[in-house]
DNA sequence: CTCCCACGGCTTTTT
DNA sequence: GCCGTGGGAG
């Protein structure tokens, strides 16, 4: 559905896109028009320059705005070095990722004080503002509404703070212009985060972007200015057009010291603007860069010549504001007249009752993919309906497909807490403080509860509710007052519920699909469990349940729209409704695009307080940019145009709104093309049999990944498709602080910097990071880790200097479309002169994970892709009871079988084949989840 | 036809 | 909190 693949292989490729390819040592700008085959330019420029003489693949860097994008342009890529290099050692170092990745990768890799780092998302983000509401600076900073400053409000206003922090990191903000004591709460706020190891997802780039400002010889930033200054040397950067100015910088820094830089974008694309993305970008590059070569692609090879000119003017409306260019069509699907409408309908109903109609008749329509492609008939998938606002607009066209039995999938804003399965799950914790949460608190009784699960559609019984009220009453005669922390209770009275009411997938009513959905949406929960109880692991017992709920009525909701779309990998046919935004880079051969309401599309710019009643406007050079423009909203409807092969229906109806009542400037501005019909035309008489586009959904596997889908295939799902968490561990954090105490006495041995018993201490202590332990543990656990330390240095330091990559990254790539990633804790060289792959590995502290002989073999099969030869040795090695490492020769027919097997587990998880072991055993009784999946009783299946 | 004012309603989303 | 709408005044 990305950009078309099918077209370019196996053709030549144009004048544009061969001197793209080829420009390899001027900074160049390729600005590349809707459906010009960008991605496999790039793939093509990167495997040009892998094919240099001297090139690493470490020497490259590619950046993609989203992972989405990233797992497109890896595969993409890999697919084309193997085709035409065939087997490159070390592939796995190309880097090829979001720059967030980026910075987190490169940070932890090179600077050692931030190996215990880890990321907030935007809830725990805000979450933690207001943990910490006043430290954070939250209630110290003041909003100036119509000349009167007004504190900002804990939970009300921790969003906005939000923005205001991401705004002063990732802009250009002139610092004389803001008042000081904002200034200092910027430096608060990143102090506590700092403080607590933790990166937010701004401080991942404004840490990196500092850094890389210093000297080669800093004593902490020099690392990793001198990997940065050593293998650099190409940068590609995708989607230029929606870089702000903190991701500018990285750049700067990142080409810093000579690397090639290469930019692709569309500047009639740019639609992130609330990020704080500029056109100005992408229209002053050749300005700003020294000897840049410009190569716009300008050939659609998607699109219809009628939907082309119609993108191309409505891009032209942005003149001025815009790269000259004239998007041309390649004639690589055929135009005929009545293939572009614009529509009136009388009301939302009449329209959705059309969109089904075309869609139902255009089914079985002769399509072809590709010109020299023999024609398949349209199926559901084929078809997208683009809205501007999905939340809002949707709704009839979503009634009109349920009454008409018309598969549909909706991508955009699906509300997790709307879906009645969350919302019993909210019951729970309202009935744990015996109310709701509103202002005007409800009383909460067990029946609610009852009724609440009971309805919510899953199969549960009067039975297992009354099992399930067992563990909620007693949560709730649990004397809080008499722990002073929280003992990490919401997660675990969470998965101890579903248990005893036996929540099952199978047991759901209605199709697969359905189960399906109700435990996505529960695993999801799961996950808004996890997050609350992160940040407030430090917090009194005693309110713990009320600000929980607190959290759950008035924050949660707002977060966590999730499409149904995500669960699993399979891609059902089915027509798709979307918002214009997720729309991107995507392309279908019919293409709906209604409501097209005055103040709707575009967009009526919203009030309210916002982050310039804090930031004076003045500080911050075009600011308007944040609110979004007009010209913003052509930009977007220009993506929703060209989104189309051949066939588009804009259209329109009045809304039941005063302020939606009229049409949009847009839709009149599409009636006047001369492409476009105002009246349906007849479809052609042929019908094919409907085969829906086949498409390979990549899979990329972590190890760990891997290792649960190894282990059990249904455990796997719970976890890493529906989003079951583990409860939170008090020792949680310890094996991974002593890995990372290990990585850096790896590392500096690489350097020639031995560690010896002196530096352990010190050594504990930055990397000791147990957030969840309290004062006595804590004391428990560094001691602890120091003796594991210092028992690895008895034993294994006289070899350090034998150590030959420490967290190596690796990649096995087993077939089109199926990798896993991964890093190598140690390898090194032993007296013997043979090679071993070692991994770390702690039971004392940590939870247990077993390692078996299939797993220590996807280690050596990524040694084999990333050197091109065979490690000799494998072994784990245990760090507090060296009795119970293993070690043992790679086996050559394991090391040929894994690939096979991984394989099995990527084919299996694309075709959402993910069953439970066959009965109860030794995975099972080690699962914290067998709850929700099968009872022990005796050795037969649970349904 | 223009101006004024009261009132109603309120998007998109990545890391 | 701010913008668009539309009724009513001028």
């Amino acid at each position: 559905m990305s950009a078309p693949l099918a077209i370019i292989v196996g053709m030549d490729y144009t004048d544009a896109q061969r001197s793209a390819i080829a420009t390899v040592d001027d900074p160049l700008l390729i600005v590349a028009c809707a459906g010009s085959g960008k991605t496999q330019v790039i793939s093509q420029r990167i495997t040009e320059i892998l094919r240099k003489p001297g090139v690493h693949p470490r020497n490259i860097v590619a950046f993609t705005f989203t992972n989405k994008a990233a797992a497109e342009l890896q595969e993409r890529a890999n697919t084309l070095v193997a085709k035409e290099i065939g087997e490159l050692p070390g592939l796995a170092e190309m880097f090829i990722g979001t720059m967030h990745g980026y910075a987190l990768d490169t940070l932890q890799q090179h600077v050692p004080e931030t190996f215990k780092f880890s990321v907030l998302d935007e809830v725990q983000t805000r979450l933690f503002i207001d943990r910490n509401s006043s430290k954070s600076g939250l209630t110290r900073t003041y909003a100036r509404v119509q000349g009167s400053p007004k504190a900002l409000q804990r939970y009300k206003d921790s969003r906005l703070y939000m923005q205001v922090m991401n705004i002063l990191r990732e802009d250009d903000v002139d610092k004389d212009l803001l008042p000081e004591d904002l200034i200092e709460n910027l430096a608060d706020y990143r102090r506590l985060l700092f403080g607590h190891n933790y990166f937010d997802f701004t401080d991942q780039l404004k840490t990196i972007v500092d850094l890389l400002d210093e000297d080669p010889a800093d004593p902490i930033a020099g690392k990793l200015v001198r990997h940065v200054r050593d293998n650099i040397r190409y940068l590609v950067v995708d989607e230029y057009q929606d870089i702000n100015p903190i991701q500018e910088k990285l750049i700067r820094g990142l080409t810093r010291w000579g690397a090639n830089l290469c930019v692709v974008g569309d500047d009639d694309q740019t639609i992130y603007q609330w990020r704080g993305s500029a056109v100005s970008g992408i229209l002053g590059f050749a300005d700003r860069y020294n000897g840049v070569q410009t190569v716009t692609l300008d050939e659609n090879f998607r699109s219809s010549v009628g939907v082309v000119s119609l993108g191309q003017s409505i891009a032209e409306l942005n003149a001025g504001q815009r790269l000259p260019k004239k998007m041309v069509a390649a004639g690589h699907q055929k135009y005929d007249r009545g293939d572009l409408l614009a529509l009136s309908f009388e009301d939302a109903a009449a329209e959705a009752r059309w969109i089904c109609d075309r869609i139902t008749h255009m089914r079985g329509v002769p399509f072809h993919d590709a010109p020299d492609r023999d024609p398949r008939g349209l199926s559901w998938s084929d078809f997208a309906v683009l809205f501007r606002s999905v939340s809002n607009d949707a709704g009839p066209l979503v009634e009109e497909f349920k009454r008409r039995d018309v598969p549909y999938v909706i991508k955009g804003l699906t509300r997790l807490f709307e879906a009645p399965e969350v919302q019993a799950c909210v019951k729970l914790y309202e009935y744990l403080i015996g109310q709701s949460a509103e202002r005007n608190p409800q009383p909460v009784t067990a029946q609610d509860v009852r009724d609440a699960w009971l309805s919510a559609g899953l199969g549960l019984t009067d039975a297992d509710l009354d099992a399930g009220m067992k563990v909620l009453d007693r949560a709730r005669t649990l004397d809080r007052r008499r722990y002073r922390r929280i003992t990490f209770t919401l997660q675990q009275i969470y998965v101890d519920f579903l248990t005893e009411v036996r929540v099952r997938e199978e047991r759901v009513p209605g199709d697969r699909t359905r189960g399906e959905l109700a435990f996505y949406n529960l695993g999801k929960f799961s996950k808004v469990i996890t997050a609350f109880e992160q940040i407030n692991y430090k917090s009194n017992f005693r309110d713990l349940y009320e600000r929980f709920l607190k959290f759950l009525t008035y924050q949660a909701p707002d977060y966590y729209a999730e499409s149904d779309a995500d669960v699993g990998y399979a891609t059902p046919d089915a027509v798709i409704i979307s918002t214009v935004h997720q729309a991107k880079g995507m392309q279908w051969p019919a293409v709906f695009v209604p409501a097209m309401r005055r103040n709707r599309f575009p967009a009526s710019r919203q009030g309210g307080l916002n982050a310039f009643h804090v930031i004076p406007e003045e500080a911050v050079s075009d600011s308007d940019r944040y609110r979004g423009t007009e010209a913003d909203e052509r930009r977007l409807f220009y993506v929703a145009v060209t989104r189309a092969q051949k066939y588009l229906a804009v259209t329109f109806s009045p809304g039941e709104k005063a302020r939606s009542r009229r049409s949009s400037d847009f839709f009149s501005f599409v009636t006047r093309n001369p492409y476009v019909l105002t009246a349906e035309a007849s479809l052609p008489e042929e019908r094919l049999e409907p085969r829906a586009r086949h498409e390979i959904p990549e899979v990329t596997m972590s190890f760990s990944e891997l290792k649960y889908l190894f282990e059990c295939p249904y455990q796997f799902k719970l976890r890493f498709l529906y989003g079951f968490d583990h409860p939170i561990h008090e020792e949680l954090g310890y094996g991974k602080s002593l890995h990372d105490a290990l990585a850096e006495i790896h590392k500096r041995a690489i350097d020639r910097d031995l560690v010896d018993l002196s530096d352990v201490d010190e050594l504990v202590d930055r990397h000791l990071n147990v957030p969840f332990a309290g004062d006595e543990l804590t004391r428990q656990l560094r001691n602890s880790a120091r003796a594991a330390i210092h028992r690895y240095l008895r034993e294994n330091g006289a070899g350090l200097l034998n150590t030959l990559h420490s967290e190596q990254p690796i990649r096995v790539h087993v077939a089109a479309g199926v990798t896993v990633d991964g890093r190598i804790d140690l390898i090194k060289r032993l007296d013997t002169n043979e090679t071993s792959i070692v991994d770390f590995k702690s039971t004392q502290r940590a939870q247990t994970e077993d390692i078996n002989r299939d797993q220590l073999h996807v280690y050596a099969a990524g040694y084999r892709e990333l050197t091109g030869s065979n490690a000799d040795l494998v072994e784990v090695l245990n760090l507090d009871d060296s009795a119970a490492s293993q070690r043992e020769v790679v086996n050559e027919e394991l090391l040929l079988g894994i690939r096979g097997k991984i394989q099995n587990a990527g084919d299996a998880l694309r075709e959402n084949r993910l069953p439970r072991k066959s009965s109860w055993c030794d995975t099972c009784e080690r699962c914290d989840l067998v709850g929700l999946c099968r009872d022990n009783s005796g050795a037969t299946v649970t349904p």
